[in-house]
DNA sequence: AAAATAGTGTCTATGAGACACTATAGT
DNA sequence: ACTATAGTGTCTCATAGACACTATTTT
């Protein structure tokens, strides 16, 4: 009897329930930069555990799906948007950390424009857009606090933890991913871009030298037009090059 | 009825287990520097699937475990190493990444000095140290090549690609965080420290260079001797100053 | 003395912050 | 003409690579 013969024997007789298994879920932090700050977007909790409280959007990875496929029904399902950057953050296993029982959460962050969000946050309104404050002089761990016009709004679960990690992530890959242009739309100024810095690093940056290092990436081509309208000199208007800078 | 009883009568009657669910695996890159490159430990899989490939530690994380305390049981069983440096990679939850069915892996990259593991790995034979080949001109998603005396060693599962990415990261942050000091021995001088370094990075670098960051980063401290009987001058001992640099 | 390794001096290139300056639109 | 915003010139400072040099030990 040959190795292959004896290895598919094996697996069709092989049980992995004989163990007790938890629960995956996804959240997810869909983030955003409003009003020239960070914001995500947040459900209340229509059932129990912690009823009326707000929540990232998630949900349970069903069988036959990848955690990628999960976050994107859930944004689908939840928000209405499809091709939304996402990349994951950390996976949470703390036994304790849904007093429903035992429910691994693999976290997740997704960039989206305003715009786009705002589309599709219409059509639900258990779902808000709260503005995300990240306690600074912050090391690692640090929780986020969620703002809304109301004030403070409290998080479900451990989902300040993950927001906290969420934001700090972005600020850390700012500069070295473009994962700023995800929360842009197609056309933006310099000065726009700049802004959107601004709001995920939590401070101000020189515009010379921000200008300096945007075109030197090669990330932008100028469209040839400009933003006129406004009460001054008008801009010219940029798009995100997605070519990965060839040779 | 207050909101406090009624979610707790909630709770004892809620079932997460009307869905399926898959088993939560942790899977660990663990990483050390011999004869100046970066080596792995690999266990060879006694039983199928893949039987006599070579994989990473890894284990199921049980019930009440928080899946670091499952990476903890893992490495002390198998390696019999406790209080290694630790850190979440990323999950992998394919659904079909392992044959037995749906098995999502959390995977960790640990690292310890060589001394240690080879400590540890006297005991158990079913476990070796191979070379890990990182392809340079590296993006994402590179999946490392593991190399022992007998030539390349075929992986088990997706495990030359968690490899690759744990090597990518430590790359990553070797010069953010201070890592590469789990990977010293107490005392070390500062051209063993550039060795681990260079190792790490895959690439040589300059000695006054190097000699200056880590001096200037406060995170290194000269125990005051000497280290002789090499054939030449002896270095200063210095040994890794944990302090966080109090203002 | 020669070899080998530890450790330093110093030049240059690069890049980012600071900030004053010029340019061009709307009013 | 005035104001507001876009865009540039240029100085300084910090950091890292390059590389030659000095220092100290073993043989």
């Amino acid at each position: 009897m040959n190795e292959v013969d004896d290895e598919a024997r094996f697996l069709a007789a092989y049980d992995l329930g004989a163990y007790p298994r938890p629960s995956v879920a996804v959240d997810i932090a869909l983030l955003t930069v409003a009003d020239g700050a960070l914001h995500a977007a947040l459900v209340q909790r229509a059932g129990h555990p912690q009823r009326g409280r707000w929540a990232l959007p998630g949900g349970f990875v069903r069988p036959g799906e990848s955690p990628e496929d999960a976050v994107g029904r859930v944004l689908r399902v939840k928000t209405g948007l499809t091709d939304v950057y996402t990349a994951q953050l950390a996976t949470f296993g703390d036994p304790d950390r849904d007093p429903r029982g035992w429910v691994v959460a693999i976290a997740y962050y997704a960039l989206v424009p305003v715009d786009r969000l705002r589309a599709g946050l219409t059509t639900a309104d258990d779902i808000v857009l709260a503005r995300v404050l990240v306690p600074d002089g912050t090391p690692l761990a640090a929780s986020a606090v969620a703002v809304a016009e109301s004030g403070e709004i409290p998080l479900a679960f451990d989902h300040a933890a993950i927001l906290g990690r969420a934001a700090l992530r972005v600020r850390g890959r700012l500069w070295y991913a473009p994962i700023a242009f995800e929360l842009m739309p197609d056309e933006f100024t310099l000065r726009d871009l700049q802004l959107t810095y601004e709001a995920l690093l939590g401070r101000e940056t020189d515009k010379n030298s921000f200008r300096r290092r945007i075109l030197a990436s090669g990330l932008v081509a100028p469209v040839g037009r400009r933003r006129a309208g406004m009460r001054a000199r008008p801009a010219e208007l940029y798009r995100f090059d997605r070519r990965p800078a060839d040779a």
